[in-house]
DNA sequence: GCTGGCATTGAGCGGGCGTTCAATGATATT
DNA sequence: AATATCATTGAACGCCCGCTCAATGCCAGC
């Protein structure tokens, strides 16, 4: 039954658009199951009914949060680009700019990573969700090796991958506490050490 | 008197390193005065009464990270290096290795990077952190660049040390949330992209 | 040896939290 | 129309928090 929702569903997804509301306001720790109800003028038995603790609706939104991130996706735009490099960079830019426009997903993922830091479950989520983003770099990085293996003996594509993940966080985690942080000098930057590894432009 | 302390700045420099403790192992929200208190043997009281407020505990600790913290200063062996790029490369390996030596203070960093997405003061003091960090790349950046000026026309060294800090703060965030982190192909990679800054090795 | 001042104690206050649950209301089934 | 089912309400419970403060202990200056 495309367009429609099982109702229980259809109600937990209502609070959980509350909830990421409320924390994106005040942060993982000022999420409280009553004011995601407050939010929503629900009573403030309501959220605890549908989530039986607030664990449960912690590890749900992040589920939420990360699922609704169009982060694996690589779009046909940039699937498109013959050059592995300039599909690289093409999508090294796009999620800094994509950083730039939802500052408060980034903060929750954040937020999520300091949690993740002492929860196994949320933990285990956030080390999955890096590994994916990593992934969706890897087979650029395994192309732009592949061109000129002799010139980069020891770098893997995991290894390209993993700098390209940190180009990214790093940005962000400098650019949403510095407002003054110059976006577009760090990408210059980002893309004349990358466009160092273009095999030898005319 | 060298070697001694107040009585007043002995005690409160007890409770924050106590303070640290309970941070590292519960996080900043886990972090109560009560907490503080019982983990040196204290009565409840002692802490409220050292530091008015718990803000002012939690801003006096960051205080104390940040300083305890030898960020800043490019060690004699490091400033020794004559070629910059090799100096550059030793500084980020260094830092990365403090990294995994020190996860907790990392942590705790990241914590108080995400209190300050909402708190002005703490925000305040981890923008001016952040920006000592690329400060200390930055000279060593400067050389770089001014050897080859022609080649990298838009890389301003500005650029180039945010991108420093990305690699270290990136690194970071992927190694300790997911130990199987390779942090030497991490390495390897970067070292790599930034040896092709080199003016043009034999 | 007395005393004044300050560090320290530990009980207590008010408040917000997660969670529970009897009561209520709405809806679908018979 | 009667009833069973389940979402929803809102008050209540117990817990822990930051913070206060009278009482206590400790020690330097007289």
């Amino acid at each position: 039954m495309p367009g429609t929702k099982a109702p229980e569903e259809e109600r937990r997804s209502q609070i959980l658009t509350a909830a990421f509301d409320v924390a994106a306001r005040r942060g993982l720790d000022g999420l409280t199951t009553r004011l995601v109800a407050q939010r929503a003028q629900w009573s403030a038995g309501l959220v605890p009914f549908h989530f039986k603790t607030k664990e449960h609706l912690l590890v749900a939104l992040l589920d939420w949060l990360l699922s609704s991130t169009t982060v694996l996706h690589v779009t046909d735009d940039i699937a498109g680009i013959p050059e592995p490099l300039a599909r690289f960079l093409a999508l090294l830019e796009r999620e800094m700019h994509r950083l730039s426009s939802e500052p408060r997903r980034i903060r929750l993922f954040f937020d999520y990573w300091v949690m993740g830091t002492r929860h196994p479950e949320i933990r285990r989520k956030m080390r999955a969700e890096l590994g994916r983003y990593r992934e969706a770099f890897r087979p650029m990085a395994e192309e732009i090796l592949r061109a000129e293996p002799e010139r980069f003996g020891r770098v893997t594509p995991a290894g390209l991958a993993g700098l390209a993940v940190s180009f990214i966080k790093g940005c962000a985690i400098q650019s949403i506490i510095d407002p003054r942080f110059d976006i577009d000098e760090y990408l210059a930057a980002a893309h004349s050490l990358l466009g160092q590894l273009a095999p030898a432009p005319a």
